[in-house]
DNA sequence: GTGGTCTAGACCACC
DNA sequence: GTGGTCTAGACCACA
C-alpha cells in the first residue's frame, strides 16, 4: 500500500509522512486505529526502523497521530490543520515560482483540474 | 533588485536563479544583454563567487542564458521552456500532496486567483 | 475516583502512584484500611494488572502503604517523607529549568498562589 | 561550559538543549552568533554527532536558533516564549503533584526563594 | 567546512 | 510486544 522511492531526492521520511497521511484521509487507517509498529513498517517497506521512527514522529508532532507508549501509535482524530498550512504554502510558493518564470494561470487551472478529478498518481 | 535570504532553506543559488528568471520574464535583463559578472554579482549581494557561477551554470544547462567566452553571460532568446516543464511539474506535486492531504479543489482556487492576480511576492 | 490517560506521556503506573497518594491525603484512603485488590483495581480502570501491581509495589517500596500476605495492601500510617522528599525534588528542577530559561522569579510565585488557592486540577 | 551527565534517566539531547538555553539567557551564546559545529560540540562532549544534532533541531523547532546551510546553526533573536510556556508547563504540573501530596504552600516558597537567589545548580 | 539523511545494531522503559 | 534513546559510521548537498 506504501511504496518508497529510494532513489528520489525526496527523504524517504518525507515520502513516508505523506502516504500516511493520504492513507488517513482515503480511511483506510482509520482513527484510534493503530498504524504499522515501527519494525514491522519498516520491514514491509525494506527501511530502517529509524527511518519509520522519524516519519512517525514527525506526524505526531504534526496532531496526526498520538502514541500510546509500550502499546504503538494510533490514528488521531482527525486534525489536519497543520498539515493543511503546510500543503498550502507549499502550492502557493510553487504557485509563485510559476507565475515569475511566465507561466499562463490557463495552463496552472487546467492542471488543478487534472489533479483533482485525475487518478492517483504520487509524487515524491 | 536581487535580495538573498540566507536562512531560507532554499539553496541560494536556487534563490538566485529564479529570480534572474523573473527578471528576465519582466524584462529588465533584455535579451541578448550580460548580466552582472560572477564576481560583481557576488559582491552585491554578499555572496560566494562560488554559489553565483553555480546559478548561472545551472542556467546555461536549462538555456535561458549563454556564456561568450571572455566577455561575458548573456540573455538567451527567451526558450523557458525547460524552466516551465520544471517548474510545472513542482506545481504539480505540491498539488498532488494537497489533494492528497485533503485540501479541497476550491480553495486551491482561491490561492491560483490571489497569486495572479495579487502583489509580486517571493517564494524562497 | 481515580481516571487514567492512557494517552499521557506519563507512565500509567505513574499516574495511579500519584492519584492514590493524593486520595491517601483527602483521607478518602483511611490509614490501616485496605486499598482496592490489584485485579479489581486494574478491572476497574481498565489497565493490565502487572501495571497496577508495579504501583503498589512502587507506593510499598516508599513506605506509604504496606502488604499484609493473603489479606491485602493497607494505607501505613502516614509517612510521607519519601514521597515529599521526591516531589520537591522534582519542583526544585522544574523550577531550575524555568529560571535558567530566563523566567521571572513572580511569574512563578503566581503560579504557585494559583496552585494552592486552584481548584483540583491533575497533571499527567 | 557544557557538562553532561550520561548516567541521569533525562536525555542527552534534553540536558544540551536546556543547558544551550541557559547560556543563551546568560548571553555568552550571543544573538546571531554561531554555535560549535555539530561535529566540534560531539567530540567536546564524548557524545554521538547525532546526538548533538538532535538537541539543536529540537531547539530550532522551538525558535530558538536557526540554520544556514553549509555555514552552520546561529542564535536567533530570542524569542523565549515556546520555551518559557514549555517550562511554566513543567513547573505547574510539579507544583500541583507536590500539593496534592500534601506539601505545604510555605514549603514551596522557601524553594522557590532559594532557586532565584541561590548559586547556578544544574538540574539532570 | 557545514548540517541532513540513512543504516546497523544496541539498550532501556513501559505494558 | 511497543516506542525512545544512543552510538558508529557512511554518503550527500550546500557554501
Amino acid at each position: 500500500m506504501i511504496t518508497i522511492d529510494t532513489r528520489s531526492r525526496v527523504p524517504i521520511y518525507t515520502q513516508l509522512e505523506k502516504q500516511i497521511v493520504k492513507l488517513i484521509n482515503l480511511g483506510i487507517y482509520e482513527i484510534d486505529s493503530p498504524l504499522p509498529s515501527v519494525r514491522s513498517m519498516a520491514c514491509e517497506l525494506g527501511i530502517n526502523p529509524n527511518t519509520v521512527a522519524k516519519a512517525y514522529k514527525g506526524l505526531e508532532q504534526q496532531g496526526v497521530i498520538y502514541t500510546v507508549t509500550g502499546k504503538g501509535i494510533f490514528v488521531n482524530s482527525t486534525d489536519m490543520t497543520k498539515i493543511h498550512k503546510l500543503a498550502i504554502k507549499t502550492v502557493k510558493n510553487a504557485l509563485i515560482d510559476a507565475r515569475n518564470s511566465g507561466i499562463e494561470k490557463s495552463t496552472i487551472s487546467e492542471i488543478v483540474n487534472k489533479v483533482w478529478e485525475g487518478a492517483d498518481n504520487d509524487s515524491n
